[in-house]
This record gives C-alpha cells, sequence and structure tokens, in this order.
RNA sequence: GGCUCGUUGGUCAAGGGGUCAAGACGCUGCCCUCUCACGGCAGAAUCACGGGUUCGAUUCCCGUACGAGCUGCCA
C-alpha cells in the first residue's frame, strides 16, 4: 500500500477559522496515524481575498498547535513549488487546462459579464419571497462558446479578448464518487455546471487548482469540509478526463454555530486566533476540535496529540454537523489549566494579574490560588481584583446563615482578633493560622464563625479564591489590620 | 426553487434488530469545606414523525417534517 500523504491547504486570507484548524488536524492526523506526510500548499490563487501576513499565520497557528508539516513552502521537497501563486507562473494549470481542451473536455469561453448576468434566472417571487432564501437566482452555464470552431476561438484570442477555459461537463448519465465518511453519492450529470477552470486573470480556480495540484503531489486521502461535498462530482468528472486516480475523500462534517448555522467569522470564537486571545490553551483547542464530528473508540475525552495521533481514525468521523459548545471548551481549557505544570502556568497567568495587581505583593502565590479556579486565563482578573484594593461592600455580607454568622458576632471577632495581630511579630501564614485557631478554640466556636468574618473583612467579598490565611499573608500585617479596622467601623455604625 | 447531506437528552456523543439506550459538558441535590472553586457521590433529561419489513424496530426500507450545505472568474 502506499504511503498515505494528506495536505493543508489553505488560504492567506487572515486568521484561522476553527473549521479550517479542524481540517487540518484531521489531515495531519490521518497521515501521523500510518506514518505518513503532511503536506502544507498555500492557495493563493484569489488575489483579491489575499491578506498580508496571513501566510504567516499559518505558519505560526500550526507551529503553536503542533501540527507540523513535512512538506511546505518553507520545506521544499520533490513535489514543490508548494504555492500556487508560483505554479501558476511556470504554467503548471494552464498546461493541465489545454490538455483538456485538446480531448474535448474544457473548452475557452469569451462570455462577457453581462451575457452571463443574463443567463441568471429567478426563482420566487420578490413580492411573496419571505427572505432572500426564496428569491434565488439559478446560474448554469449554457455551453454557449462551446460551440465556437476553432478559427472563431483562435481569432478571439488574437484579438486579446478576454476568456476563460471551462469544463465541458456531460448532459446525461450520472456521475458517482464514494467518499469515506458519507458513503456513496450519485448526482445526475445534468445538474453539473461547466465550472471555470482557469480565471480570465490566469489564475486557476481552487476547483481545478486542487486536483492538478493533489495529483501531481500525489495526495492519497483528500480531507476537506462538508460544504465541497457538493462538488465533488465535478471533480471525479477532472480526474476521469485526465485518466487520474481518484484520491480517497474524507468530507468532514460541518461545525455549526449555536444556532446550528456554519461557523461565521462573526460568531467571535471563530478562529484559532480568537480563542487564544480569550485565554484558551492551544492543546485545549485542538482537543475539543478533535471532538467535534469524531470520538476514539475507547471514550477517551481529554487526549494529548501524541494520543489522536495513536487513537485517530477516520472510519468512525460523524455525518451530523457539530455544536460549538463555548461551555464545554471552557471545561476542558480548565483541565487543561489544572493539569498545566506550575512554570507554564505561572508565565501564562502573570500576564493577566499584572494587569490588575500593582502592588508589590506575592504574585506567584495568587496565581496558584486560582489555578483551580479559572477556566481561562481571562478568568483571572475578576477574581483578584480585592487584592488590589478593597471594594465598596455592604456589612450584610458578614451575615451567613450557614456560617452561624451576623454582624454582631462579626464584630466581636474582628475586636478579639485585630490586638492580636497587630502584635504578631512574624507575620506568616501559620503564625496567623495559629491566632486564628487559638481563639476559635478558646472561644468553642466553629470554624465558620471565626474565619467568615475575618476573611470578609480582609476581602470585601462574599466568594475568594483561598482563605483567611492566605489573603492575610499575600496582603501583609498592615493592609490587613487597615482592612480589619476600616470593617470594625461599618460594623460599629450599622449596630 | 433545484441538487446533496443530515436528524440518539440543551450540547458533544457510544451503540446498533431483543440493552435498565454508555460516557462527557451543562443543570439539580448531597458530601467535603472558613467562602468560591477543586474533589467525591447521586439525580433529572434522548432515539423527529408516519408507514412498512420482522416474532420484535432507536437500529433496516420508504415517505414526511425539520435543519444544513451547495447553487461565484471565493475557497
Amino acid at each position: 500500500m502506499n504511503k498515505i500523504r494528506t495536505r493543508f491547504a489553505p488560504s492567506p486570507t487572515g486568521r484561522m477559522h476553527v473549521g479550517n484548524l479542524r481540517t487540518a488536524l484531521y489531515e495531519y492526523l490521518i497521515a501521523k496515524h500510518e506514518g505518513g506526510t503532511f503536506v502544507l500548499r498555500i492557495e493563493d490563487t484569489d488575489q483579491q481575498r489575499e491578506v498580508e501576513g496571513a501566510v504567516d499565520i499559518i505558519y505560526r497557528t500550526l507551529k503553536d498547535t503542533g501540527l507540523i508539516h513535512d512538506e511546505g513552502p518553507d520545506k521544499e521537497a520533490n513535489y514543490g513549488p508548494y504555492v500556487q501563486s508560483e505554479r501558476q507562473e511556470k504554467g503548471i494549470y494552464i498546461e493541465y487546462a489545454k490538455q483538456l481542451i485538446e480531448s474535448g473536455d474544457a473548452y475557452y469561453c469569451f462570455c462577457s459579464k453581462e451575457r452571463l448576468d443574463t443567463l441568471r434566472s429567478h426563482v420566487g417571487n420578490v413580492e411573496e419571497a419571505d427572505s432572500e432564501k426564496d428569491f434565488k437566482e439559478i446560474t448554469k452555464y449554457d455551453k454557449h462558446c462551446m460551440k465556437l470552431s476553432k478559427e472563431e476561438v483562435n481569432k478571439y484570442l488574437n484579438e486579446g479578448i478576454p476568456y476563460t477555459i471551462r469544463q465541458n461537463n456531460p448532459t446525461e448519465g450520472s456521475t458517482t464518487f464514494k467518499d469515506e465518511v458519507f458513503g456513496e453519492i450519485s448526482v445526475d450529470n445534468s445538474e453539473l455546471d461547466d465550472m471555470i477552470l482557469i480565471k480570465s486573470d490566469g489564475f486557476p480556480t481552487y476547483n481545478f487548482a486542487n486536483v492538478v495540484d493533489d495529483h501531481l503531489m500525489k495526495i492519497t486521502h483528500v480531507v476537506r469540509g462538508n460544504e465541497y461535498l457538493s462538488s465533488t462530482p465535478k471533480y471525479t468528472r477532472l480526474y476521469e478526463a485526465f485518466g487520474w486516480e481518484e484520491p480517497v475523500y474524507v468530507h468532514c462534517p460541518l461545525i455549526t454555530n449555536e444556532e446550528h448555522k456554519k461557523l461565521s467569522k462573526r460568531s467571535g470564537h471563530s478562529s484559532y486566533e480568537d480563542l487564544i486571545e480569550q485565554g484558551f490553551v492551544s492543546e485545549a483547542i485542538i482537543n475539543f476540535i478533535a471532538l467535534l464530528g469524531w470520538s476514539p473508540s475507547n471514550n477517551q475525552e481529554i487526549m494529548s496529540l501524541d494520543e489522536l495521533i495513536e487513537l485517530f481514525d477516520y472510519k468512525n468521523i460523524n455525518k451530523a454537523p457539530a455544536v460549538f459548545d463555548m461551555v464545554k471548551l471552557r471545561w476542558m481549557n480548565g483541565e487543561y489549566i489544572k493539569k498545566m505544570d506550575e512554570q507554564r502556568y505561572i508565565e501564562m497567568a502573570m500576564p493577566q494579574i499584572k494587569e490588575i495587581i500593582t502592588k508589590d505583593i506575592d504574585l506567584k502565590k495568587i496565581a496558584m490560588l486560582v489555578k483551580t479556579r479559572i477556566e481561562t486565563f481571562i478568568d483571572i482578573k475578576e477574581m483578584i481584583d480585592f487584592f488590589e484594593e478593597m471594594p465598596q461592600y455592604d456589612i450584610s455580607i458578614f451575615t451567613h446563615k450557614k456560617m452561624k454568622t451576623n454582624s454582631e458576632n462579626s464584630l466581636e471577632v474582628l475586636e478579639d482578633l485585630l490586638p492580636k495581630f497587630v502584635e504578631l511579630q512574624d507575620y506568616n501564614e501559620s503564625n496567623i493560622e495559629k491566632v486564628i485557631k487559638d481563639y476559635i478554640g478558646e472561644k468553642g466556636i466553629k470554624n465558620g464563625q471565626g474565619l467568615w468574618p475575618i476573611r470578609t473583612a480582609v476581602s470585601g467579598k462574599q466568594n475568594t479564591p483561598g482563605g483567611a490565611y492566605e489573603i492575610m499573608t499575600i496582603i501583609g500585617k498592615e493592609e490587613s489590620v487597615n482592612r480589619i479596622k476600616r470593617s470594625i467601623k461599618m460594623l460599629k455604625n450599622s449596630i
């Protein structure tokens, strides 16, 4: 059996869409599972849409996610160039297109945009239409230019009239292809439009370049989104016209938003970069999208890239579209943060912490306090603001039913303990704990009755990461004492 | 509109002619606990509908409904 070769063929139009990332992931996994080759090819055939710097984003994303390609523009091997505009310059596509013209499987088309417009027929009635969907244009080229004689074609060519080259599809019979996920699919040839192979600017269309390059680069498995399922029969015709062997097709189910619509740029989490900016971890993103439309036979959910390579089998990719569930991604990200080794965690958490805290206190300790409490790094900020500055708060939070606390007994605890903290020479966590524990023991009260008032007094919040000891240690003696004094004052005023 | 595809809890999903229809997220409750979180335990919640085939259909077939994708000199 031939060695598997898959390819990731993005067009450099901006950030990496998660749908594309998942396709890249599956392509990588399919290749690596079998020890095959993963190729990167840049499809920059649309000069209009090309965005500067987008190629760098592609490189960076693949590197950051660990989807390392074996061949590509930066890793030339035997099948280069790996950039379609460079291949176009070499005349590769036009050469193959002409071959098709020779065999009668393609033809020159000189139709103007205006003529093409008149071909569009409207379906539905504007007045009756509920939405634009109900009023759609349908187009199918009428093979007008196929009737041109060879002389006419040459004449137009010599005159420099702009032209495209179109595929000549049969109008009768049907075309069948096999997809590994969706099975056999047949379409009537009458449905097949004579799609454009070479655009009037000389560039190939995506569809044509794809077929030519995949063949030339010996790609064995074509993995792509389900949105290409409908155009695949036209690919089949192309392979047939060339007499080339068709690759194995693996069409992946769509990824949708909560509204079950194809994930769009507007969704806010549609690109890898968006997700990173929102505090997600690369590994978690990869893990999560791997599970969108696929699951391993052992039912494992948390998987490293290596485990994915081991477990991945495209035979059990799903057909149904999958909703991108932000809530589950958040959970998974939290799992990765909890498991993360300390050094890397601190490194990633620190920028967030420094945005909130300017004081010279133990930031690392704060970081460790929130490690099991966050799902994304962005979550840190709102949790730790009280370390920087005591928030405005209402004394009603001293009252807690389960802790059996209220303003009166909280005041008592604070007044009893304040002098002890003031006296405390070595103000560290274990000493603070000892003071409080001793006091609780002497008074014969529950832990909660002693600790709730203190934690509340030094934080001004009902919920905090960490308990009284940790917070007091971090903010230090002076600040602790000041905050307790302030709370005592508030309590006195209200009683 | 046409073509193509899809439909197991709210979401991701396993399964597949006879099951109490896995698991995970989320949700609810309990335990742990100085709060929140972590961790542990428990619970509610699913085979779109209608016909077949069959002793038996969530599973196979056909329709219907609903949803989605495509219908570009975009990819």
